[in-house]
DNA sequence: TTGAAAGCGCTAACAG
DNA sequence: CTGTTAGCGCTTTCAA
């Protein structure tokens, strides 16, 4: 494993101008520069990160947050987070928190100890004062899930009115009885989704039945279980908006089981449009979702916000769409 | 940011105590280990790696390359190995090669630059002569690809006898036409699984039709285009092994898109048996693979070569299971 | 255009 | 049980 010496004494000249090779400073000679790239070559180095990184104190490496990395809808976001950190020579250290506080705290040990140059933190489990404080000393971006009164910047989509038009779609086909598969209102978003679920009941004067008010976490398993007892109800809905494909996914299977037809007897609508969605049979109703697009947004941000901390850095709402297909129109 | 100086000097000892006292070191006093955590705590000191690291020589970083992180079958081999490496105080570099040679390579010299001590490769795409050579000069493991000709340890099942035993099942259900959708055959575990195909064929006397035979990636977009060309044919099969989950999902999409009936006129088995596969409408009938362990015991192989890189590790084949369900068995 | 030298923060001999 | 010291590999002044 040579090193930037043995580089220099080969090529005979000093380590500053091997670095300054490396790292292609102008002010060396055309024939010094050739002399020093070929004994590079000959000697296969490779320059160590570890003392550079060091020396510069930086790591180049972006920490992401998921709380899953099962569920495609975080695997698309990360995807384009990793396409704009690779495009500007930084890497991901992509940790999988399980929405646990405690291991998200270790990875964000990372940031402390100098591992990582910045964090998207897509953990909606996330302690939030603690987020606002490590915005405070270190490069911090907010996705998807975020908090509302702090100032760490965020990505994000309107979930509120996103939910609202998911809703107003079933309603406007007629159903007069809908249920929401919702995850856990400690998360912003489902709060939003909620409130965009209420305020489409409220425009069509519909009372709202708490027994069609579901919550619970996002595992298809979970959405299996939820349709399952909506199902049971003595008067069931004819419709259910779950706020995330999975669920959605999960209530299919189990209308399925119980010998019901979708759209016919139930109309289902997801939310994000993870590629499973169209796949689906009956092909799902969902709300898409801009995944990739989010995390290039976030990884710009962070980019940025790492190049220059002291700047302002604006939030982003990015744009959704509500996307028809068979489950709700058979 | 304070540094072990600082905790040194507030602490009044010298700076190889308080690396003592980080390092649990046993030959520390009580009263001085005390004196030093609490100036720790009271300067929110934070090791900083970057120092530790270079001095070690380490990143306590394991670099894992996967094809696609879309793919919940590598998401799933992605857990196992990051929950091991965890457990071992071990980062995890996951980056995804989309098949390409030239950007596993970009990604290897995370390898040569001492970014990662050791690394799992998952690309079939890789160069295999190279990964050869890495092998010699740092720790490698493979996982489910492999090179059969080199000695670099790796982790799989036994894709023939699995692909052998999928085909049978179709095949005592008394089908006779079976097509495969197998991927790029420079792959390994597709030559494996194609030989396996081969051999139940043969053994129930049904020559083989090449146009039952589809070469194609692990998108579902492929799998759908797969089975829609299969159902144009004059001839087509009744049955249809798929290589992976994801083309079998696919397949079942063009097979309600022409109105065909899973399993009566067309079974689809599939491979992987990841989480989707029995949330299908019909659920997938498919050989599991057991994700998680693969990804520990890959995990678990890494790290022990890293600790002992001259030491002998043996390969390891997992077992399987074929796991019959609608798509086969209506 | 180049080199000498300092130092990033840490660990680990070695000596006491 | 503790301190002194060297040095991991690199970049970057500063001076020549």
């Amino acid at each position: 494993m040579a090193t930037i010496q043995d580089v220099a004494k080969e090529a005979g000249v000093s380590v500053a101008t091997v670095s300054r090779v490396l790292n292609q400073h102008a002010s060396v000679s055309a024939k010094t520069r050739a002399k020093v790239e070929d004994v590079i070559e000959r000697l296969q180095y490779n320059p160590n990160m570890l003392g550079r990184n060091l020396r510069c104190s930086q790591s180049r490496m972006l920490l992401v947050l998921v709380p899953s990395i099962s569920n495609p809808f975080y695997s698309k976001i990360v995807q384009g987070i990793e396409d704009i950190a690779r495009r500007n020579q930084y890497n991901t250290l992509l940790c999988t928190t399980d929405s646990d506080v405690e291991r998200e705290n270790v990875y964000l040990d990372l940031l402390r100890n100098r591992m990582a140059d910045g964090v998207i933190s897509m953990d909606p489990a996330v302690d939030l004062a603690n987020i606002r404080q490590l915005g405070e000393e270190y490069p911090v971006i907010q996705c998807c899930e975020y908090s509302e009164t702090d100032q760490t910047p965020y990505v994000s989509i309107d979930n509120q009115t996103a939910a609202y038009k998911a809703v107003k779609h079933l309603l406007m086909m007629g159903h007069k009885k809908v249920a929401i598969i919702n995850s856990d209102e400690r998360f912003l978003y489902a709060r939003h989704r909620k409130e965009g679920y209420l305020l489409a009941l409220e425009e069509f004067d519909i009372p709202v039945d708490p027994h069609y008010l579901i919550h619970t976490d996002l595992h298809f398993e979970s959405g299996h279980r939820a349709m399952k007892s909506l199902l049971g109800l003595e008067d069931r809905p004819t419709a259910v908006f779950a706020v995330s494909d999975t669920l959605a996914i999960g209530a299919l299977r189990s209308i399925k089981e119980a010998g019901l037809k979708v759209p016919d007897d139930m109309a289902v609508v997801g939310f994000d449009n993870i590629p499973f969605a169209s796949m689906m049979n009956p092909s799902l109703t969902t709300v898409a979702q801009p995944m990739y697009e989010i995390g290039c947004e976030a990884a710009r941000m962070l980019i940025k916000r790492i190049a220059a901390p002291q700047d302002r850095v604006e939030s982003i709402v990015m744009d959704y769409e509500l996307i028809i297909r068979e489950s709700t129109m058979g």
